[in-house]
RNA sequence: UCCCCGUUAGCUCAAUGGCAGAGCGUUCGGCUGUUAACCGAAAUGUUGAUGGUUCGAGCCCAUCACGGGGAGCCA
């Protein structure tokens, strides 16, 4: 195991003169005359530690096979640096190889590989500049969100991952069972004659991955003030886009004593948190990003980080694109969701930052929304950031017992499935608040990565759960 | 799921229906410290799969698979 102060990131970092062992993985080297250059990368921080091997001092077989994908231990005296490039490098006196990599058949070359290629070895992607800095990103901003939530006194809630609750209304849900799908088992009379006999599977009744902690959060807020989720989520949707995973993870806080105003407030203040954490926290990894990735990106995080976010009723932002003159592939009109198009002509054209929208029609907003009193409309809001669309869906949830029962009937759902969610607001209510995000839709925003496949270890998609 | 585009060397891509090509990588050689090093040479192909049209198909047609972009669903 590598000790504290003994990564490259450390190494890099410390005075000339020690003698030191480096471990980690040759990314490439070059080879003159009298001398040999290896760049050697642990993971640590995006930036690699140059090795200076003298000709003659390592043993030729050693040095033979010490080629790109190589995995190697090499101790050697840390030397200031007569080149540009780094303030220090490493003169090898031995290197021990751990692991070697055949050059011929190693898929990972020095220049140009598509993302796509790369997705396809994701066992090795990870070794490359552009995953490197992906997933330190996506370390330092899981760190970020807790960090933020505990900063403020928040409880961090594991909400369950098997529902058996198919009530959560949310997207197509991936079953969960024990049952032999070769022989199901299948109830013999009555009513429900012939149908899938449930009470012998597993949980004795259907279940599912959970699409959205939200439900059980409300539970823990009310009795906690301050909670969030931050875990896996799952949807069966046969999605096939850039920013769509079936398996991706949600960050879901829920507050008690919170209306719309401080639901908003938080979600601004949690987005200008995190990126600045984490640009605090990964600036190599964030100026790589901005030179082969995105050349805008750390203009557009510096701006948000510093500039308010702009607020605009749904009722105002209808107005907006219908007085637009664009002509758009959905009609504009009131009542109508908004469209991707139409999410972009705002964050991208009338405002260039992102918007928070509030107020949407009830009628295509979910049923635990608190209803305004001009009885159109609901406390809800979404975040829309400029390139990705909507970041942040979120609402005051509706917290008096008669409109939420009222509103469960003329969804047509069951009152018996949400028994507890309802008794909730029978037994110490209190008007609460809170919002979701997508994880690695945040990771987007962050990266200037376009596919969101490309920002999570190891993707799911339909027809797709490789590694 | 719908619309559009694509699939040729390890990778990125060329190739009027008529001999399968380049750059990068790899290998070998050269080079006084390189920074996606440089210079020279060589090796590398079931053109995604299955059918069809044709004297002849990488190219045209059909079906399928996979990938990309857009849309829907949504986070």
């Amino acid at each position: 195991m590598i000790a504290k102060g003994g990564y490259i990131k450390d190494i890099l970092v410390s005075s000339p003169g020690r003698t030191v062992d480096a471990h980690g993985w040759v990314k490439t080297r070059r080879d003159s005359k009298g001398v040999h250059f290896i760049q050697l990368n642990d993971g640590s921080c995006f930036a690699d530690l140059q090795v200076v091997i003298e000709a003659g001092s390592i043993p030729e077989d050693t040095l033979k096979v010490v080629t790109t994908g190589a995995c190697v231990r090499i101790t050697g005296v840390l030397t200031e640096s007569p080149a540009a490039g780094q303030a220090v490098e490493l003169k090898a006196i031995a290197i021990h190889v751990f692991g070697v990599a055949d050059s011929a058949s190693y898929p990972l070359q020095k220049k140009g590989h598509t993302m796509e290629f790369l997705r396809d070895i994701a066992h090795l992607r990870t070794r490359s500049n552009t995953f490197g800095a992906v997933f330190r990103v996506r370390n330092a901003l899981a760190f970020a969100i807790h960090t933020f939530f505990q900063d403020r006194g928040f409880q961090y809630v594991h909400t369950p991952i098997i529902t058996a609750s198919d009530c959560e209304g949310a997207g197509a849900m991936f079953g969960v069972t024990t049952l032999d799908m070769q022989n199901v088992p299948r109830i013999a009379e009555g009513p429900n004659a012939g149908k899938v006999d449930y009470t012998q599977d597993f949980f004795g009744k259907p279940a599912f991955l959970t699409v959205s902690g939200q439900l059980n959060a409300e539970i823990f807020a009310l009795a906690f003030s301050n909670v969030y989720t931050f875990g896996p989520t799952f949807r069966a949707e046969n999605s096939n886009t850039p920013r769509h995973l079936a398996e991706f993870w949600m960050i879901e806080p829920e507050m008690a004593f919170c209306d719309l105003a401080g639901d908003m407030e938080l979600a601004e203040a949690f987005l200008k948190s995190v990126i600045g954490q984490v640009m605090d926290a990964c600036p190599g990894d964030l100026e790589f990003f901005n030179k082969r990735i995105d050349n805008t990106i750390l203009e557009t995080l510096e701006n948000v980080v510093n500039n308010d976010f702009e607020h605009v009723p749904y009722t105002e932002a209808v107005r907006i694109l219908e007085n637009s003159g664009q002509s758009w592939e959905f009609p504009v009109f009131w009542g109508a969701d908004l469209q991707s198009e139409h999410e972009r002509y705002l964050t991208e054209q009338t405002f260039k930052k992102p918007v928070i929208v509030t107020d949407y029609p009830r009628e295509i907003k979910a049923f635990y929304m608190r209803a305004n009193d001009d009885g159109k409309t609901v406390r809800a809001m979404d975040v829309l950031a400029p390139r990705i669309g909507e970041i942040i869906g979120g609402s005051q949830r509706e917290e008096r017992y008669d409109v939420l029962l009222d509103k469960i009937r003329e969804s047509e759902l069951s009152e018996e499935a949400y028994w507890w969610y309802l008794e909730l607001r029978k037994f110490g209510s209190a008007p609460h608040a809170g919002f979701g995000l997508g994880f690695e839709r945040l990771m987007l925003y962050l990266t200037g990565m376009k596919n969101i496949r490309d920002v999570i270890p190891f993707p799911r998609t339909p027809g797709t759960a490789e590694f």
